[in-house]
Parts: structure tokens; sequence; C-alpha cells
DNA sequence: CTGAAAGCGCTTACAG
DNA sequence: CTGAAAGCGCTTACAG
């Protein structure tokens, strides 16, 4: 690839086969590690190997293999995120769909239980698995465990079953995530004043930690009081009640921190009760609503995840454990953390429509 | 792809052929168009590839045919950001040379009339060009269109060549780049105050553009005034003494805005003033030095422009185009603003070092 | 421990 | 307009 030296054709197995006057079998049997062969001989195609630059060609190899690799995939996410996670996993799936990887999607499960009914299902079929949990309990840790030590490895994604012995884990830092917004809500309320934090209903780990993470960049770097976090839900009217509420009781407060997925009921709750001017918005993730309230100036900014990413990576490193036996280098791949205002949102919108 | 139904084998052309009684040398005819074929049986190979749902194998494909495809790659960027945009060109290096792609790069000009020299030189070698041009100027515009005249297809990288007739071009909107900074300075200036421009000497085409940007922004959306542009050069003490210069002079000033490439030398002159704790940096790029300015509170945020696929995006739309006749969508790829801040920043860090 | 041969799914002359 | 055959660089039984 460097400089000006192009053009000499590629070494094969076949080059060097000739060379030492050896089958090309043996040379691949050195290579691949199948069959014995004398350490004489090993030697001998090491350093040819070597003096040739040879560089195995996986077109050649994924052609002629055998071995399939199929891959089992089971994620319950909001529609709008999901699909954002299915064009990266449709990424990876044209790349390596001519190696022979198939893909055993199942994304319509409402709870654990039934999700890891959904995955004991296509267990029969698959040789690994993607999985984004939707809780990291011990019970499904103990599930993963199980497929584990039936020899099916195990990536995790967008939630992490940091108990379990899975393989890799592909998504966010919560905590980060949360001293992001914690760092964002800084700028935008001039380090000082109040601050909301609004969840939901749920205990979810996930935004426990999101709310950890906020309240620990405040109370390190600034001035401003966190308030809550406060549990709205419900319809629009019911979070409207809420937000109120909120707002009278902490007359201070001109930011609000949404956690959950509300974002688009609190940015409405504060159009309503004509607070928009006073109060900032920060949130999580982006789709067509979230773009409209930040084109809108109705939300200061978001901070999304890479989700394109969630979808492919663990594909790519399940394919490269299965047909390589390669294993990750590091077992987590956290993602980085976008931040979206208005200004750069564009670039995001465009990638999250998926016409890049 | 999709649900359960899998297992089943690929459908090739040689079941195609099976199939209709044919050659599996007239099925090929028909998907790449070479030679020609009667209607009638073009229609029947069309129909039973919908009906078997047929994808062609990439591998075979690639694996079997003749022509390969060399792909120049020239440009002259400071070796932090070069390095980035090189990681990105390895990687599509690594996905294609099995497909018949070699590289022959020059980076190492020191002008334009360098760069155009070097590039001649490696023409007999290429059969397409991805070029980082120096200035958008009509006499590398005209260059240009001499080599697509001739029949090798460019792509430019990080800077357009808008006169001109390249295939499409790949990176930065300068002018967003600069209403990006602006909204930042904005959010940590409170919307007040002025805030100072700081170019380099040469009048670059980017950096016009990123000032126009900036100022346009703040014009619109703030009470901030910007001051400047201001030609900041040469050493450490020289800087120092400008900036000093600069902030005498606008006593009000909280807020500087580096356009050019010396956000380390502006940041270490504040420093040396003490006007550190008063004077909120904004800069673009992400390197060793402004990772840790970053790190240290001594710059708040820096704005990137995703390098790594600045050099991946030419080469694969380069190779599309040679190999496979395809046209790209647009005639842009713009590359989104990564803002980056203290508390997202390590995301990006382990990026630019390669260690994803 | 080593080799000869078939085959993966395609393309490419060559022949008709 | 169509087909038979060799070949791309590897893997995989099978044989020795």
């Amino acid at each position: 690839m460097r400089g000006y030296e192009v053009k000499e054709k590629r070494t094969t197995k076949i080059d060097i086969a000739q060379k030492l006057n050896l089958s090309i079998a043996t040379v691949d049997r050195v290579f691949n590690n199948r069959g014995s062969v004398s350490p004489r001989t090993r030697e001998l195609v090491l350093e040819a190997a070597r003096e040739l630059n040879y560089i195995p060609n996986k077109n050649a190899k994924y052609l002629s293999k055998k071995v399939r690799c199929n891959i089992g995939i089971s994620y319950l996410l909001p529609e709008w995120f999901g699909s954002q996670v299915e064009r990266g996993i449709q990424q990876a799936y044209e790349e390596f769909r001519d190696f022979g990887m198939q893909l055993i999607i199942s994304k319509d499960a409402l709870d654990e239980k039934e999700q890891i009914r959904k995955i004991r299902e296509m267990l029969p079929e698959i040789d690994a698995l993607a999985v984004a949990p939707w809780e990291p309990g011990t019970e499904f840790s103990d599930f993963i465990n199980s497929l584990i030590d039936s020899g099916i490895p195990v990536v995790t994604f967008n939630n992490d079953m940091p108990l379990s012995r899975r393989l890799m884990y592909v998504g966010s830092d919560y905590v980060v995530a949360g001293r992001c917004a914690g760092q964002l809500m800084d700028a935008f309320l001039e380090h000082r004043g109040e601050a909301g934090i609004v969840i939901r209903s749920e205990h979810l780990t996930n935004m426990g930690q999101r709310v950890a993470g906020f309240r620990n960049y405040l109370s390190e770097n600034s001035g401003i009081r966190a308030q809550g976090p406060f549990k709205v839900h419900g319809n629009m009217e019911s979070v409207a009640e809420q937000v109120k509420e909120i707002l009278v009781r902490y007359p201070q407060m001109r930011g609000i921190f949404v956690a959950s997925d509300n974002l688009v009921r609190v940015a409405d709750a504060l159009k309503a009760l004509g607070e928009e001017e006073k109060v900032s918005l920060v949130g999580y993730d982006l789709n067509e609503e979230h773009a409209e309230l930040l084109r809108e100036g109705r939300v200061r900014s978001v901070i999304c995840q890479e989700p394109y990413r969630q979808g492919y990576e663990p594909v790519k490193v399940l394919f490269d454990y299965l047909m390589e036996g390669r294993l990750p280098v590091q077992n987590e791949i956290i993602t980085k953390m976008e931040i979206v205002m208005r200004e750069n949102l564009e670039g995001y919108y465009k990638e999250m429509k998926g016409d890049v």
C-alpha cells in the first residue's frame, strides 16, 4: 500500500508451495494449524511467507470454506432507536453474508421472559448470540452463562450484563452519559441556579446511572443544585401537571434533564405552561420529534450514542470470533457520546434517516 | 436476514442456469451486460433470479475477475490529522485489497505545484484519484478537470474543489463548522460580551468560511459581539504578545475562537497572561495536545470532523465506481460536526489513538 | 507427516 | 446468440 511499489502480483499459498517444492495442502496446514507438519517444514513455510510478504486471500478462503456461521440477534428497543441499530446490523450482514454468515433476528418480545423464550427457540439454529437485555438482572445473567456453557458465545449491546461471562459489551457508559448531560447543563445555566432531573416510574439501572453521573458532575464542577429525580409519566395532561408542580415548588429551576424517554412530553408541557424560554432542556437520542425540538430551539441538546455501531460491532465481533477464532482485544466497546445541538444537528439527522 | 427463514443455501448463477437449461455463461451475460442475449432469454433469467432471490457472490466475483483497480491518493495535511485520515484509508484497503484494489499514496508534497507534479508522476499507474487539495483555486480545478477528461475519476476530500467536475467531495462544510463554534461560544459566554476570532496570516478559503459562519451565527442568535479576525502567528513569544494586545484593546473579551491551527499557542499565551479563567477557548480537531487542554479545562470545546471517514469514504466510492460502475447517490458526503468537551472526550480520544 | 484432486461461485477467452 | 472449459486462491476430505 505504501509508496509506489505496486503492480506486483500478490503472493499466494501456491507461490510458497512451489518455492519450497511442497504441496499447497501442507502450506495450508501450517497457517491453519490443521493436521501436523514437521517442525522443519513449518519453519521453512513461515520463513518463506515472511520473505514473500504473504497475506491470505479472504475471498478465496471463505468461498471454499464449508463452515457457515449463524448469528442470532435479540433486542427489544423502541422502534426509532431499533431501526438505527438495525441499519448497523444490515451493514454487517451485507459485508459478511458472502463469507457464509447468516442472521436470525428476534425483536418482537414484550418482556424479559418472552425474550428468553424466543432466544431458546432459535438456539438450535445459531452458533452465537448478540443480545440487548432489558435489564442487567441476575436471572438473565444466569441465562447468558448457561448459553456460554453450552458453547454459544454471547455479546451484549445497548445494555450490558456485567455479571455474566459475555465475550463483549457494545454500548454506552451510562454514568458518563449522565456526566456529559451535566456538563452541558452547567454551560447552559451559566454555572448557577437549579436543574431538575426527570425519570420514569419504573426503576431502570441505566437511568439510575445517568442520574448519578449528572449529579456527580454538577456537585464536582458547578454551583448548580440538582433537584429530584422526579418520576414523570402518564399522558400529556398528567405530565404537564407534574412538570407544573415541580416548577412551582422550585421557582429557581432553569433547566430540566430528562433521563427517561419522555423528552417530547416534557417539552410540550413547558410550552403549555409558557415556560419554554426560561427552562433549558437536555435529553438523549435522536428521532424525528427530537430533531424538530432541536430545530425549534425548544431542546438545547441531546446526547446520542452511536446506535448504528451498536448494531454493527456485535455482529462483526461474533463473526471474527467464530470464523477466525479471534478474541476481541478489549471486552467492551464504549460508544462515543455525541453531543447534538441545533447547529450540528443536520449531519446526525441524515445519519439517523439512513441517507448518509 | 429477516425472521427465521434461514439455512437454505443461497441461489447461485448455476442454479438459475440449471433451472432454465442454459449455460452459466449466458446467465452471467444478462447480469453483467456483456455479449448479447436474446430478449426472451434475458427475461427468463431475470424472472428466475427474482423468483429465487438471487444475490451475486462478491467473493467469487472478485476472485475470478481479472481487472484490478489502482487508486491514487494525494494529500498534504498536518501529521496528527493525516494519520487519522490514513487509518480510514488503511481500513478501506484491508476491506478491498482482496477484491483487487491497490493504493498508491503520495503525501509528502510541500505545496500545490509539487502536489500536481507528484500526481502527474503516478498517473500511469492509477485508474482513479482521491485528493485533498491545498486550496480550491482555479489552477488546481483545471488540473482535476484535465484528469477527468483523460478518464480518471476524481474524488476530493477534506478540501473541496467545487469548480471542478469531481465525482464527489468528502469532508467538512466549513461554514457550518463556524456556526457550530458560534453556538458553543454563545452558550459558554452566556449570550453576552465579546468574542475574538483568531486566524493565521495567509488567507485560506476554509478559514474564511469558518469565520463567516461564526459571525453569522452570533449576529443572528446572540448578543455577543465578534471582534477580529486577528492574524496571530509566529513563535510562542510573538503569539503571547499578539494575544495580549487583543485583550488590552478589548477588555470585555471573554472568549476566543481559534479558526486556525494555533489553538495550543493561544492557550499557552492565555496561561502566561493569567487570563485562562476569564477567557473561554473554542477550536478545531483533536490531537494529543488538544486532548490535554480539554482535560485541564483550558479549552472548553473542540469541533472534529470525522477524519477517519475522510480517508475511508473516498476510497470506497472510487472502488464502487471503478469496479461496479456505481455512481454515488449524492455528490458530497458532509462529515458530521463532532462536539468534543471534557466529559465526552475519552471516546473521541480513543478513536483518535486508533484503539477502538 | 505429506500430496493429489475436487470444489466454492464466479469471469473470461475461445469456439461455434 | 450460446456453451464448454479453464482458472481465481483457498479448503476439504481422501489416500498414502
